[in-house]
DNA sequence: GCATATTATGCCAACGTTGGCACATTTGCT
DNA sequence: AGCAAATGTGCCAACGTTGGCATAATATGC
């Protein structure tokens, strides 16, 4: 309610005056300093953020668009928001689903001439989508978006498989297959480095497409034709779904786990911490890759330099030991 | 970059008759706005909000508080912003959790005077603080606030325990047990009451405090000590998290479900239809609630009358039947 | 004591939009 | 033709903040 102009009028000064006193800046006495802020905080002085915004043509919004809500991008978008209001921004969530008004999600964005946006990579703005955020000029920041010319945070998917399959070798498993699609390179990639190194043959169990749960089921039926002496002993999963159902239709054909084959997933969902047994997965540092996207937000607004290296930065996963392997 | 000025300037004619022809309000020429609004699209014309809420003294930002983001929060969250974006209003987020600036959500909330406020109810935000809302002044919706002063949109727990409890009897279980805490009465009451009608006596597992799937699995051990024939087969969990401790619990000591036991849980978590067996559980309409929430919002906000009966709202759950009963 | 920094304060215009008001033009009616 | 109503357009002030510039008061150096 209460502007400039009332605690200037409070504090018998001029509204520059309250503003220097407010703001620090510039020269001002430090009795009618502590006067004004005694009185701006008396009348409960807000500053009005659309007039600031106004004059100064700046906003201090950040527009995080998604495609749709998911576990995932929870934890980035805690870590995202948290640096970002520290740093006096505050988060507009844009979610894109069909449902919406079905006008252009960066027109969208650029009525509302936020600070910088954060965009979370799908099928939805693959490229030609996410490619436009270049020509708008805002700075952005894209969270896992695939190789390419766009700034991203990214996680070390092959590293991350990696890793794992060699924690199930360390762990004395003969013979690791990996469940999952060839779509995704990376997560493959890392399989077979990790094969290479342990000079292994490739064990691949084709993940059906659709419903990954029931592509696990599936995965399931096939390995349990295989003649005992001939199934792997430890299953690496595209994803924690597949690997959940994957150790579903274990359980029900009567299959133990860890005991007749290891499992572990990826992505490190709720899910995977609440199933039996409790799946070993490869999670992503969410929280960190949010507070990264802020901190390389923050430094594009800020305008920071080092155009040649581009602001893309990609961070380790971690495994998370449980009962599954 | 280009402002009511510059397409007035484009269009031969003044700011004025641009802001009629692009918002279609008072008297003009059909010829003159067709010419304004092509110059206005051929400019990329695009108001400035800031200019805007300066002048009329009203946002079209809405907050939403959490203290932090949670799986079941987010569908709510979806079905708000869809809403809300169709009216004209955006999203903004802010998360109160302890890691964030430590100062007052309500001041932040203020200064950013959104034109109304969703508040997602949590044991940091019941009652003494969340009943500052009502001083406020704002247009204010609460998620799941307990019963009280506050215009809230609520599940029928009670309800949806006891169709669920009802479902059991009639899928033949003879003994049926809750277990969860007594503190929350509304699931309670709706066990009792279902119990109360099929003239049978309660049986209590009691949950221990602390970790949900932990609390889970200790409840399993006191189910299997337990004599057989004294054993219930059926057990109504308090939360998703729980049925799914208790059930891990049970396949570890050889109990089959839905054979032995027939389990049901309480949110319809992602995790609940990733498990196994797949577990029935109560479902809240999320996507429903934010609507609704949106709705209420938006009415408040146009300022539409009904006083007396206030704005809360309670919602039906439903009953999710999957393989666990 | 005077000139010159330094410190302290105030005035004013501008950001882009909006709404009141006034003026200009056309239409409809006697 | 004369007058009122309806239609079309423009001017101007204001929203609250900010930054440039000017002015006033005090301190510093000779």
């Amino acid at each position: 309610m209460a502007g400039l102009k009332e605690v200037a009028a409070a504090s018998g000064v001029s509204i520059r005056t309250v503003m220097r006193a407010l703001s620090g800046q510039g020269y001002i006495d430090s009795q009618t300093r502590e006067r004004v802020v005694t009185q701006a905080q008396r009348l409960g002085y807000r500053p009005n953020l659309a007039a600031r915004s106004l004059k100064t043509a700046r906003s201090f919004d950040i527009s995080v668009v998604a495609w749709s809500m998911d576990e995932l991008h929870i934890a980035k978008i805690a870590g995202l928001e948290q640096t970002l209001r520290h740093a006096g921004y505050a988060v507009n969530v844009l979610l894109e689903s069909a449902a919406n008004t079905g006008g252009d999600w960066l027109e969208n964005v650029l009525l509302h001439r936020p600070a910088g946006v954060a965009l979370f990579s799908s099928s939805q703005f693959h490229n030609e989508q996410a490619l436009r955020l270049l020509d708008s000029k805002l700075p952005y920041i894209v969270f896992d978006a695939p190789t390419g010319p766009l700034d991203s945070v990214r996680i070390d998917r092959q590293q991350g498989v990696y890793e794992a399959v060699l924690y199930l070798a360390a762990t004395g498993r003969r013979a690791i297959a990996y469940l999952g699609t060839q779509a995704d390179r990376s997560r493959l990639d890392g399989y077979l480095r990790a094969l290479g190194q342990l000079s292994r043959r490739p064990i691949y169990i084709e993940q059906a497409e659709g419903d990954q749960y029931a592509a696990g089921i599936a995965a399931s039926q096939r390995f349990s034709e295989l003649p005992k002496a001939k199934r792997p002993d430890a299953v690496l999963a595209y994803a924690d779904e597949v690997g959940l159902g994957f150790m579903a239709g274990l359980h029900e054909r009567g299959i133990r786990i860890p005991s007749d084959v290891a499992v572990i997933g990826f992505d490190d969902r709720r899910a995977a911490a609440l199933s039996w047994p409790r799946l070993t997965t490869v999670a992503q540092p969410s929280r960190e890759l949010g507070i990264a996207a802020a901190e390389i937000l923050l430094r594009k607004i800020k305008g920071e330099a080092e155009p040649s290296t581009g602001w893309s930065r990609t961070m380790p996963t971690k495994l998370v030991l449980r009962e599954s392997a």
